[in-house]
DNA sequence: GCGTTTGCCTAAAAGCTTTAGGCAAATTAG
DNA sequence: CTAATTTGCCTAAAGCTTTTAGGCAAACGC
């Protein structure tokens, strides 16, 4: 029996794959294996182990999603920029359920750190730039940006806005008009 | 060897505070088992499978959010109620971090709509009976704040906003400002 | 008390994870 | 170009979780 050509790289790849096929908590070192036909103890040479995998599969979706946040912000501001970066997350979820899953993985704080988060940040950050706010008002945009983001691309995802009308595209065009109004009227403390 | 008293109930109950204690995931059904010194295959009497239990953990999470979302906006409008059941999701999370989880569950179709998920649609709507938005912006209202809640709250629990200045109060506080703010000033389409 | 139901048990199969040790293919060196 | 070394995938095995099947004794209903 010849070699695969198993790699690191290669795992993660098709790991993450498999996870937008049948979603991340059914990424298995065995699934995996199968998809190699190659027998499981072989992937432990590239892989620590499971837990291994899914932090790898999770930065590999980080960067992914900070690289699409980088090129869609490009040239743009304010509710341009705005709606650029919605959009990315939202669209990547929808094509990448399984990657997108792997993203919210809880990181240990030193991976966490050498991750693609702190990018994520600062694209957010930088969307705020084209509106007039000074810490820590701008932390707490931050904050409420990456909320709505995630918390409405999950549960649109979840099938948390099931087939009742006015349609998504509808509501996620009108929060973001929402968001950008807010931000250009940020309530002053008190 | 005598009987122990397993009850589906129990068991529930039991699988809430262990996830609580370790986290959902590591809900199993061996660890419920050893919880109650009993052999796993006892509990399959009184509950079908895993998922059965994963299940019916989320339904009781989702009653138990639901109950203090009634009691907490009783007798409350406007930006009260809005504050009131804000702080219920945030609450129950930092309490319960596992059963928050849970309630994340996706559940097949029949299942949430006979769960208590309506009831929490329902409750977001009674709050926007204090602001001034008829359909369908007041659906696009009832999914931003269910974005914000879950996604403000989920970030939060796993780290999101992690150690760094301000506090997650303040900001969460603001926040709440900048949504009633927002709501009592709904941008109009276009 | 007697029969039935119910609750927890043992047994067993199947799948996932992980470690240890082996052999052969690929790579490097002389 | 062979020889030594590294590397990649293998077999074997132990441990854990899930799930089903069948058994025995405690609890309950009359």
């Amino acid at each position: 029996m010849g070699r695969v050509g198993l790699t690191t790289d290669r795992l993660v790849r098709a790991g993450a794959e498999l996870a937008d096929e049948v979603g991340f908590d059914q990424v298995t070192v065995s699934a995996l294996a199968r998809r190699f036909d190659v027998k499981v103890a072989s992937l432990y040479s590239h892989v620590k182990n499971s837990d291994d995998l899914s932090t790898r599969i999770a930065l590999l979706a980080l960067e992914e999603l900070a690289d699409r946040g980088d090129l869609a912000l490009a040239g743009r501001a304010g509710k341009d920029a705005l709606t650029a970066l919605a959009d990315v997350y939202r669209d990547y979820a929808r094509e990448h359920p399984g990657r997108y899953a792997a993203a919210q993985l809880r990181l240990d704080p030193e991976t966490a750190a050498a991750s693609a988060g702190p990018r994520h940040a600062r694209m957010t950050r930088a969307i705020l730039r084209g509106y007039d706010l000074t810490e820590p008002d701008q932390t707490h945009a931050v904050r409420l940006l990456g909320s709505v983001f995630h918390g409405y691309v999950s549960l649109e995802l979840g099938g948390g806005f099931s087939h009742s009308a006015p349609d998504t595209q509808e509501t996620w065009t009108r929060i973001l008009d929402a968001l950008d109004a807010l931000l250009r009227n940020w309530p002053p403390k008190n």
